[in-house]
DNA sequence: TGAGAAAGTAAGTGCTTACTTACTTTCTGA
DNA sequence: TCAGAAAGTAAGTAAGCACTTACTTTCTCA
């Protein structure tokens, strides 16, 4: 926390107004990731993104703008993982086992390659932000719809237990998440429990089944 | 945020300075609960504790130390979770179901009624607070061993399927703690998924099993 | 009953915060 | 080539922050 000073970022001397707004926000996501809203200063930012707080403050209004501004360019970024591309094939062809295998590892590999969007997203739930809300809406709803009506056709044709799908649902994410927050937020260190992504989305595909 | 001020806690008069001491610790557990550690300002605690600053400061010499106090009260009071009470019994049984129905059931519940210390945990993980680091030692290294433990045994008695017992372990521990974060945290108004205790239990046992 | 200890406060201190103003430097195209 | 637009800064400002000082009120027990 002390040190890490100096931008890190590219410090060309100067940006076009598109480019430097980009820069900011990117840098501001770094610090909120961190540090939370409250615990991150506009100075830091500037200091990070090389430039002097005016800069920052002739994009964004205000601090809140800043973290408002995370939200739209979330949203519109097509970067969103989509649990479909990672199944679909699996579940045209009703291969149980390979559905959940491949779902498990998506989501590990995104959680391990994207832990600042997660510690993002943390904050924001924690912190009350529409950030969370939107994802929820966005991610979490969908993802529900989804796999809960691949569960729920299963069980009609008489292959899965009878058990409400959406509880199997939040099980099975809830072991995917709370893997990966293990693995970046609890137990960095993996003194617990220190497995591959292979591993885990094998015994977590076993498991639901 | 802004409304909520004004003491709630017992605003009689003169205290003893253990009381009062106890008191001002109790409400800066709330409010860093609620807004994390750079988010309260000890202004508002000493509001909502109905004394002057000046009391927070003779009791608590930085803000800092405010914040390592509730390790230390943590720590002492015996109110932990205790895993073994739930479940002794059942596993004495060697009755499977009723090991994990009942660990649910105990988890859930106490996650419930404890959603302060919950959202305490969280920001203190993500802030990189030592508090973090103590509530796994304490509590979720003993639980892997007790429970894995257990699942270990009852593998070697042809039992239960041979994946790894603490990966066993990971995945029923991120199905409750996961539904308790809905619940509290990413999905209060139960949009996605409303349901019992007891249903929520019953489901993440036969899913396990 | 009165002195000393403990609980309490009002009003600071200096530093940090989000945000502004008035100004300079650099790029661009008619 | 030069005017004006855009990118940039230094040096503020008022409010808020953690923390302190010097003082008052209330309890307690020899």
């Amino acid at each position: 926390m002390i040190k890490e000073l100096e931008t890190n970022e590219a410090t060309t001397g100067r940006m076009s107004g598109d480019e430097r707004r980009r820069q900011i926000l990117s840098v501001a996501i770094k610090l909120f990731s961190k540090h939370g809203f409250s615990g991150t200063t506009t100075k830091r930012i500037a200091q990070e993104a090389g430039v002097s707080e005016a800069m920052v403050f002739r994009h964004f209004a205000t601090k809140k703008e800043l973290y408002s501004a995370i939200l739209d360019q979330k949203a519109c970024e097509g970067s969103a993982p989509n649990p479909f591309v990672w199944v679909g094939d699996a579940m045209a062809n009703k291969d149980d086992r390979e559905v959940f295998y491949r779902m498990a590892m998506g989501a590990l590999g995104h959680h391990e390659q994207d832990q600042e969007f997660m510690r993002l997203l943390f904050h924001s739930a924690l912190e009350g932000h529409e950030l969370a809300e939107m994802f929820v809406d966005q991610n979490l709803v969908p993802l529900y719809d989804f796999l809960g009506g691949y569960i729920s056709q299963r069980q009609a044709e008489g292959v899965f237990r009878l058990i409400e799908p959406r509880l199997i649902v939040r099980a099975f994410v809830g072991m995917l998440i709370h893997h990966s927050l293990n693995n970046t937020l609890w137990d960095k260190k993996r003194k617990i429990l220190n497995v591959s992504n292979e591993e885990a989305a094998n015994a977590f595909a076993d498991i639901i089944l």
